[in-house]
DNA sequence: TCTTGTGAAGGCGTTCACAGCC
DNA sequence: GGCTGTGAACGCCTTCACAAGA
C-alpha cells in the first residue's frame, strides 16, 4: 500500500483562496501566443512567435547537436542532423530558421553557435529549480532521475502531505511538508513544479502549487487540472500512452486476420492452429491473446 | 535478421555504428493510416480511419466516462464529458462521431454503452499484457505503478540486462535476463513493451524487444529510435517536457521584464519587495522568484 | 556545386454554426 | 426546446520545390 497516500487526507487541505480558472488543455498549445501582440513592444529579429510544434521539437535538436559536440563534429548539414534527431530534414530547416539564420548556405550548421543558440531560445543559460510534489513510486524515480540535471533542470525539493513520507530522504534530498512549499518557491525562485501525485490529489496540489508562484506544470496525474491564466500545465499520462498504443496493435492485428481469412479462403482446409505459423493470428481467435503481428519484418 | 544483438555489456555498449532502418516519428503521427487503403475491404460502419488526434484524446475520454459510472450517472451531454475531460464540446462531438453515432439528439450521450464502446475501439475489451525492459528507477517505477491495471495494461515481466538487477523482485515480479525475453514474449502474448533503460541501451534493448514479437514501444529514453515498419513507437522524454515548460516560463519572465522596465520608467524607484500581496501573485511580481528570468532577456 | 531559407501547396485538426432529430 | 452530428471555414503544421547564396 506504500504506493497509495492517504488518498484524500492531507491532500485535501488545498483551496487557497479562488477555485482556479478554466481548464487549460495548454498540453495540446500551450501556446496562445500573445493572440496579437505579435508584433508588441520593440522585437528584434525572428518575431517572437516560434510555433509551438517547433518549440517541442528544439529539445529533441539540441540533445542531437550536444551528441555531435561531444562527438567533436563542428558541422552538420539539415539532412544530417534531421536524420539524428529522427525528422524530416525540410521540418528541421523551417523550425531553426524559425530562430533566425544559422545555417550558411552550400555549407550547413556550425554546431557550437547552434547549440548556444537553441539553448539561448530554450531559457536554459540558466539552471532551472524543480520541485516534485508526490514523492509515491513515480515521484522517487523523478527524483533520483539523472539527467534532469544535464540538461538544465535541478530537482530542489520534494513535497509530500503524507506524514509518513515527509521527512525520509529521497535522492539526497529530504522530503518536505506541503506547508514549506511556498517558502520554498519564494527562496529558491522556483517556477515550474512537477505533480506526481495519485489522480485524486492532483488539483489540490496543484493549486498549492500555482498558489506558491509556480506557473508551469508538469503532471503526471490522470487527472484534468484546472489552472488560472498564465499558468501552463503539460500533462504525461502513462496509462493513456499505453492504450493509445493498444489501439494501434488491435488494428494491427485485425488486419492480420482479415488477410488471414483472405488466405484460409484462398488455400482453406488450414486448420489454424497455428503451430509455427505467426502465431498473429489473433483476431482470428477471438481475441486470444492479443497481438502478435509478426509483421516487424526486415 | 537485425534480430541479432551483440550481447551487449550492461546496458551501455550502445553501438553508434550501423545506422538501421529508418527513423520512425512515430510520436508525432504513428498514424500512417494505409495511405490510400482508406475505403479497402468489407468495411463496416465508421470507415475505420479514426484521426490520430482522436484516438488520443480517447483515453481521456474514457477515464472521465469511468468517473461517471462510479457516481453513477447515466447520461452526459457532450458538454459536460467535455468539461470533465478538458476539452471543448464540439471537439468531443467530433471525436466521437468517429466512432459512429451514441449520441441521442436533444439528449446526450449514455455512459454505459460509450464506455463499452471507447473501450472497445481501444482494445480494451482484453488486458494487454506489457513487459518493462530496463529496471532502473523508472522501471521499478513504472512496474509499481497502480493504475496501469485498472485501465486494462498488465504488467507481465520485467528485464534488465546488469546481472545486480536480474533476479531482484520488483512489485511482486522477478527481473529476468534480457535472454528470458523472447521466450515471455511468446509464451504471454506480449505485444506492448515499454523501454525504461538509459538513453545509449535504448535501441539495442529496442532491438531486442522488436526481434521478439513485440510491435508497440513506448520509451523513456532520450533517443531516437529506429524500428522497422509496423512497430509504433511512442516516446516521453521527461527532460525535454521539462524544458518546453523552461522556454515559456522564460517567455513570461521577458515578458514581466519588459513590463517591468516599462513600470520602472512609469514610476521609479518602486522597490519591488512584494511583500504579503497574494502569494499568487505570480505575474505580479516583477523578475523577483520566477527563475531569474530578466538576465536571459533575449 | 551544394545546402540553406522560404514561398506556396497540401493536409490535418479545430472551430463554427446550423440542420436534423429527439 | 435541446442537443447531437456534421458540412464548411479557418488556421496551424508539414511538405514540396526552388531561388538565393556561400
Amino acid at each position: 500500500m506504500s504506493t497509495e497516500h492517504p488518498a484524500e487526507g492531507p491532500w485535501a487541505d488545498d483551496a487557497p483562496g479562488a477555485p482556479a480558472a478554466q481548464v487549460d488543455g495548454a498540453v495540446d498549445r500551450p501556446g496562445r501566443r500573445a493572440p496579437s501582440a505579435a508584433g508588441r513592444g520593440p522585437e528584434r529579429l525572428a518575431a517572437r512567435g516560434i510555433p509551438e510544434a517547433t518549440v517541442a521539437r528544439l529539445p529533441v535538436y539540441l540533445r542531437a547537436l550536444t551528441a555531435l559536440v561531444e562527438r567533436g563534429v563542428p558541422s552538420v548539414s539539415s539532412e544530417e542532423l534531421a536524420v539524428a534527431a529522427g525528422v524530416g530534414s525540410a521540418k528541421l530547416r523551417k523550425d531553426l530558421s524559425h530562430l533566425g539564420s544559422y545555417g550558411v548556405r552550400g555549407v550547413g550548421y556550425e554546431v557550437s553557435p547552434l547549440v548556444a543558440h537553441i539553448s539561448r531560445e530554450l531559457g536554459l543559460t540558466q539552471e532551472w529549480r524543480v520541485v516534485i510534489v508526490g514523492i509515491g513510486n513515480l515521484g522517487r524515480a523523478l527524483a533520483s532521475h539523472g539527467g534532469f540535471a544535464e540538461r538544465g533542470m535541478c530537482v530542489t525539493a520534494l513535497f509530500d502531505n503524507d506524514p509518513a513520507v515527509v521527512g525520509r530522504e529521497v535522492a539526497g534530498l529530504t522530503v518536505l511538508p506541503m506547508t514549506e512549499l511556498a517558502a520554498v518557491v519564494r527562496r529558491d525562485g522556483v517556477s515550474i513544479g512537477v505533480l506526481a501525485t495519485p489522480g485524486p490529489g492532483a488539483q489540490p496540489a496543484c493549486d498549492h502549487l500555482v498558489a506558491a508562484g509556480v506557473t508551469g506544470v508538469l503532471t503526471f496525474a490522470p487527472a484534468v487540472l484546472q489552472v488560472p491564466e498564465g499558468v501552463d500545465v503539460r500533462k504525461v499520462d502513462l496509462a493513456s500512452e499505453l492504450q493509445i498504443l493498444a489501439f494501434h496493435e488491435q488494428r494491427k492485428s485485425a488486419g492480420e486476420a482479415v488477410r488471414a481469412a483472405s488466405l484460409a479462403v484462398a488455400a482453406p482446409a488450414a486448420p489454424a492452429d497455428a503451430a509455427a505459423v505467426p502465431a498473429g493470428a489473433v483476431a482470428a481467435a477471438p481475441g486470444r491473446r492479443a497481438a502478435r503481428p509478426v509483421g516487424v519484418t526486415r
